[in-house]
DNA sequence: TATTAAATTTAGATTAGTCTAAAAATATTT
DNA sequence: AAATATTTTTAGACTAATCTAAATTTAATA
């Protein structure tokens, strides 16, 4: 059907338009996919070939409906993996993400049918993002970044923004989890650092590590 | 590491290696990789340059010590994950090698070790073949083909030698599988088919069947 | 608006793996 | 042992994906 780069181009593109909500150059993917930008030109002329994206030359590209379809069907299989890796075969969340690179470019309907219901159907991922469904659809999240938190509320960290190995590391350190309680005791306007309550402990968190904490 | 290609050239050159106990020709690896002899050559080459096997221009070749490392570790993974996809996830034995063929590749040796435990090391594969230790080690198999089997004698199935979709499929049409008992009622030497007794009931297998079953 | 800077595309080359067709080596048969 | 058949290798070409360097287009700035 379609090769691991197709896959990983849909996949980088379909990232890029979540987050930046716009048309996506060139540059845009050759960073995300570290390659060069004549790489990117001579790929998406190949997907917009095969209806998997509208492209403009000079203007950039934007998934056709097709192309989100693939796309997504990617993110379900990575996120479905790595539930399978973290919750199964009791791997820490900061070492799964390239193993799912891999897994999820598997080409059976069947497995990840199985997979899904072996797995009980699950919601999110290790790092509470949201599993697509069989149909793409992505469920809407009901949630804030702890930046932007109340003082005196009572949360729960459902999502991690940056994912990398070493921030999900630290968060280990600070025995911060996807579903930890926390309770915002202070939030300090000098360098918006936050002074917040965990199992009862309390502890200051960065402005940087605030805004990449879902809640 | 190595690619797809050199993985699956490696293995099939172990798989022909165990059957035929002899060097391997060019066109031996051709037919079974389904590929041209041109380009066996090409490729065994490339491997003989990374001392994964010894080649002598037109009389063959035989894996080094490395190659078949690299081949019986190939092998402990596709039948690892084979056990996974019918034991855990409730695959037919029949469904399975499609899809081990790609997992087989996937690239990382701590997600084999937990595989491996959270199967619980598991000696043989759903089609009763041996898996190879981490060490590349098969255990060697105490085993004869059905069609040697003796009137009168108790056994058990432990292994398929022709595995097949087909055979596989057959067999489940007969309630036969890993595992099942038989009794050997009679042995035909008009056309060597055996009557026998499955789980209590009478049954003829045709020489064909019966030399493709290891009890 | 003219000029410079940045982004994008094109042209041409490279690598891995494959193929066809021809050449060379080995095996088989008469 | 010579002729024929088969197997194997070589030569040259192709595709997918990538790259560098040059050309082109768009954006920014003076």
């Amino acid at each position: 059907m379609f090769s691991t780069t197709e896959e990983n181009y849909l996949k980088a593109i379909f990232s890029l338009e979540s987050n930046l909500g716009t048309v996506i150059s060139t540059n845009h993917i050759a960073k995300k996919l570290e390659t060069k930008a004549s790489s990117v030109t001579d790929m998406i002329k190949k997907l917009a070939l095969k209806n998997l994206l509208v492209y403009t030359k000079y203007k950039g590209v934007s998934l056709s409906s097709q192309g989100r379809k693939v796309a997504t069907s990617i993110v379900r299989k990575h996120r479905l993996w790595e539930t399978f890796l973290v919750d199964k075969l009791g791997f820490n969340w900061d070492e799964v993400h390239d193993i799912a690179e891999q897994l999820e470019h598997i080409k059976s309907d069947k497995l990840i049918l199985k997979l899904d219901s072996y797995l009980e159907y699950p919601q999110s991922d290790p790092h509470g993002d949201p599993i697509p469904d069989k149909n793409g659809l992505i469920r809407k999240e009901n949630r804030i970044l702890l930046s932007d938190s109340k003082k005196g509320g009572e949360y729960r960290i459902i999502g991690i923004k940056d994912s990398s190995d070493s921030f999900l590391q630290y968060l280990d350190s600070l025995k911060i989890n996807i579903k930890t309680k926390i309770k915002i005791v202070e939030k300090m306007t000098y360098d918006n650092s936050i002074l917040l309550e965990i199992n009862g402990v309390s502890n200051t968190l960065s402005a940087k590590v605030c805004s990449n904490l879902f809640v």
